[in-house]
Order: C-alpha cells, then structure tokens, then sequence
DNA sequence: ACAAAAGTGTTTGGGATACACCCATGC
DNA sequence: GCATGGGTGTATCCCAAACACTTTTGT
C-alpha cells in the first residue's frame, strides 16, 4: 500500500497517523517517587517539560523506539520498559494526528547517577511535577496508577534500589509508591515471607560508605526532622488528589508557588557534585538483595501477590 | 507534515505506520466464556479467523474506531471498550508497518443475540479457538489474563450476564473466567458481602421464563451430566496451558481432531432458531442485579477488591 | 545520656475455608 | 420418590494488624 519515492516523501493511499512513543521514567532517591523529564527545544510547547520519546522508525518495534529515544534524550540506557498504552486523542499533537504509544520504566540509583547525556533531562519529584506538554498529564496519571498496580504483583521495587538495600529503604519506597505508611514490624514481617528477599552476609565495611547511600543522603537529612509532618498529608490522598488540575482544589501550597520554583529542577548530573554524605542517623541495618530463584519460585507455586 | 493532494494520496515526510484496532468481544452463555471472531474476506489470511477490527481514521480515537469497526463487522453495538495496548511488532502485517491497538470488550447475552448483520461472525468457547490471523493469537493470550486481572477490582461479571441473574450463573461466569472451582456457600456469602448485588424482589412470574434463560439453555442441558467431568482439569490450567501452540503437549483431544471440526462455529444469528428452552432443573433461584450504587459506595470506601 | 533508627515476638480479631442439612422443583 | 440444584449457618484456622521493648550508633 505505501509507496517511497525519490523525494524522501512517503505517500499512502489512506492517511496515516504518525506514531509516536513516550516513557515515563521513575526513579527514587531514597526518599521521594521521581520522574524523569526533559525540556522541550522545539515547537510545540517549546520549553514546558515532557516525557521522553520520540517517532517511531519502521524498523523497531515500539517498546524498542522507547528504548532508544531515552537512550538519545537522556543518556539512560534500560533493558526494559512496560506498556501502558496507546494514547490517541485528536488533537493531542496540533501538528498533525500523532497516537502516541507510552511506556514506564524503573531506573536504580545507579543508573540514575549515570546520565551525562541530559543536558536538559531532570528528576522531579512525583509531588513537584510542572505542567506537562501534550497529554502527558493524563499519561502521568495512568503511569501512577498503573505502578500503584503493579507492585502489588511485581517486585517492581527492586528495579528502583540498588543491588542491596536496607529494610527501610523498601519501606520507604513502598510507602512513596502507595501514599499509605506501614508498620515498620508487620513490613518486615511480610516482606521477608514473601521469600524475595535474601539478607547479604554482613561483611563489615563492605556497605558501609559505599556509594549506595550517596543518593539516598543527597538533602534527605537536610529534611529529616520534618519529613514525616511535612509528606503525612499526602501519605493518605488519592492520585486524583495528587494530581489535580492546576490550581484545583484542596492544596493551596501548590497555588502559592510560583511556576519558576515549582518548576525546581534537580539535574541528574549535578547529583555527583553537590552531595555531602552525611550518614543516616541511628543504628545501621542489614541490607538485603532481591532474589530472583525465590521470585520465581514463588510465582510458579500459585498466585503471587504482596499484600499491601 | 502531512500534506493531502488531490489524487486521494497522503503524503508525509517521513514514513508512517497505519493504525488499526481490534477488539476481543468476550461473551458467556451461562456455560463458557466465548469470544467473537469474524471470518477474513480478503487476504492476507482469507478464511481465517480474526477479532473484528481495521483502520483508524483520522477524526476518530482508537476506541472510537474499536466501537465502529465492531458494528459495522458484527453489528454488536457496544458503548465501552477497554484498551488492552498497542502490538507494533514489525511483520505482523504482510502488507505494511501496521501497529494495531487492541482493545476488549464484554457483550450481555441480550446484546449477544442482537447481532444481525454478522454473516462470519461467530462465537467460540474459550478452549476451542482456531488458529487467528496476524498476530491474533498473542492479542487472545493478553485479553485472557487481562480479563481475568479485572475481575478481581471490578464487576467485570455483569456485563456479560443480563440484567437478572441468579447466583450460579454469576458463579460459573468467574469460575470460567478464572479457571477454577469455588464452594458455592463461600461464593454467596462473599459475593453479597460485597454490597455489590441487589437481590431481585420475586414477582413471581417476571423471570420465569422470560427471555432471559434463552441463551443459557441452548444447549446447555444437552450436556449438563457430564459438565463437570468434561471441564474438571480445564478449571485448573493456566492461561498458558489454555493457549499452548497447536498440537502442543498435554491436551491430546484437541490433536485428534480435524481442523474442520475443530473451528465449528456457533453462529451469532442462528441462535434464535435453533433453541429450545428446557428449564434448568432443581430449584429456581433468586435472581439478583448489579447495584451500581452500592459498587460506588465499596469503591470510595478503600480499596474495593473481590478475593478469589 | 540522649535521640534516632533498627531488630524482634506475641496477642488478637476478622475473614476465608471447609463442611452438612433442609427445601423446592420437575419427572 | 428421586434426582437436581438452591438456600443457609457454624466451626475452625490462619493471617494480618496492633503493639513494646531492646540494641546499636552518633552526638
């Protein structure tokens, strides 16, 4: 049906939409849910944040286009990426009729520290996001309410931490993901029943100051008297909540901030330089891995669900 | 981009994917969950069986297009479809670059037989698909787990029975979707704890036999000794299991049998003729409706979940 | 000494499961 | 009467939630 002539146009007897991909990129610093965006150097919404992605070529797939367009965009390079569909709004692109097919990804600390490609990609924290370009506002909320989803079946936590990992951190993850706080105890309890987590041999310094904890302590500690009062609100509230319109109802905080400093940008590059360590208070934990032979182990034997 | 000249060409500068949908109709007739497949006309794969589905345009969404596609091949008027995402791989169409977006949909029995202007669309049970076209196969696997994720968070059930209907058919709608055998006490007793159903005054003669027990019927008792044996291991096979490769390992009576036979068609249209309506034995249940209120009231209080 | 954070065990209540008897209908 | 299927209650068990004290570290 498509014919390619000489003159680098394509021509169709049907009008075709262009197809496009988009991913929404969590991370997590040890204390916040983040998302990856970069700043947009062209018309449309020229400047306003957005997604990385990009066209589709013909010879990937989608979820190969995903991967390759945040590689370009931000220096990350992941393995995988999950679906969250195709989004296809008339009038979502004024240019002309783009479906764009949106993806999420998990990036670990590590990977996190390791974009030197983005120039104008910034993690921003799920409850710090400016207003997005095209649709991706709505993509967000599905990306959120989608990972809320997941993680009750997935050990979708362990793509966002390090090989290894205190208690807490995961708690705090979980807790980050979900809005909800848990019983330090029962956590633990369930988490370790589970039979996903293996607890590493403690080899004294080996943990200890290694470069696991330099972005978790990036700021944490500079908030960490008030950290529970200040996110308790939003531990209980709802993604729609979260993610009212600009200016909706119920969070006048958000209204009294200027769009400059609401747009806070913490670049992931700059995360190298700026970082003091101090260590965590209080005593220090044990530190788990994921294990992946009891995951699947697990998720042969039955219906694997982490109830939370 | 995209410039439209007036030889009915569409040209762009860079080439374009064509968009299609497709949508698996899941349908139960008070004994199987059955899907609507249309039988293709034109190549490529004449003569196969295909989800009703094809081109997006370009002043319409892709659910849009689900919902118009549908009725126009099988005459099924549908207000809602469920997106199951977009399949993009590269050669799923021998013609061009197509990525289609697969959707899902749930038909009430009384929608069932409304259908007239399905000449090739038919119903299937569940376990007696032929081989689908394109990559329609795939496309089945995801609906099948999609459907059966659902369930769980929502009252996907009652889409697909009428607006009355008693306990066991609401019973035996999870138990094929889910693969499994439940104790019909617990069943009841979880089912109304839910605050779901409303239980039907009984004005006597107003079920009865009315046109509601219809497609139950047809067919139903001709097997009813045996249904339980017949569908025993069935109940607790996987989805993988379900949809092993043709003539794969473990289900040596589907091997035995000629294809011909093994795409025997039941025929949307042919339902009104050919039915007897012999009662179900044994005492006439309550009937019971969806209470869309009272699904509200469990959705706002928490996290609604149906535990099975 | 004190604050902060981490490790651990017990109690208890509610919900899921297993199970049995009686009733209504058609033949 | 008998086969079939529907309606209901109870006992049990397990899991999840609630909860407190001790230990380690840094200041």
């Amino acid at each position: 049906m498509a014919t390619e002539n000489n003159k680098e146009k394509y021509v169709y007897d049907y009008p075709h939409p262009a197809v496009t991909t988009d991913c929404v990129v969590f991370g997590f610093d040890g204390r916040d849910l983040k998302v990856l965006l970069i700043k947009r150097g062209i018309e449309p919404f020229k400047g306003m944040w957005a997604f990385p992605g990009g066209f589709m070529l013909m010879q990937e797939t989608a979820e190969e286009c995903a991967i390759r367009e945040l590689k370009e965009e931000t220096g990350l390079e992941l393995k995988s990426v999950k679906q969250l569909g195709a989004f296809s709004g008339i009038h979502r692109d004024p240019r002309e009729r783009v479906v764009t097919i949106a993806f999420y990804a998990l990036a670990a600390k590590t990977v996190i520290r390791g974009g030197d490609d983005a120039a104008d990609a910034c993690w921003f924290a799920i409850d710090d996001i400016p207003q997005l370009a095209f649709d991706h506002d709505y993509i967000l909320r599905h990306a959120m309410k989608r990972i809320r989803e997941d993680i009750h079946f997935e050990p979708v936590g362990f793509d966002l931490l390090d090989e290894e990992f205190s208690m807490s951190e995961l708690q705090r993850l979980y807790e980050s993901i979900l809005g909800v706080h848990f019983d330090r105890r029962n956590f633990y309890k369930k988490m370790m029943q589970t039979g996903i987590l293996k607890e590493v041999a403690d080899d004294s310094e080996e943990a200890g100051t290694s470069a696991d904890d330099v972005l978790y302590d990036r700021g944490v500690n500079k908030k960490q008297n008030t950290f529970y009062g200040e996110h308790k609100e939003m531990r209980n509230r709802s993604i729609d909540e979260l993610f009212a319109p600009q200016g909706g109802a119920g969070h006048s905080s958000k209204q009294a901030i200027p769009t400059d400093t609401f747009c806070y940008c913490e670049n992931a590059i700059s995360f190298h330089d700026e970082m003091e360590k101090p260590r965590p208070l209080g005593r220090p934990g044990k530190r788990f891995r994921f294990d992946k032979e009891g995951y699947n182990r697990m998720k042969e034997s039955g219906n694997f669900r982490l109830e939370f």
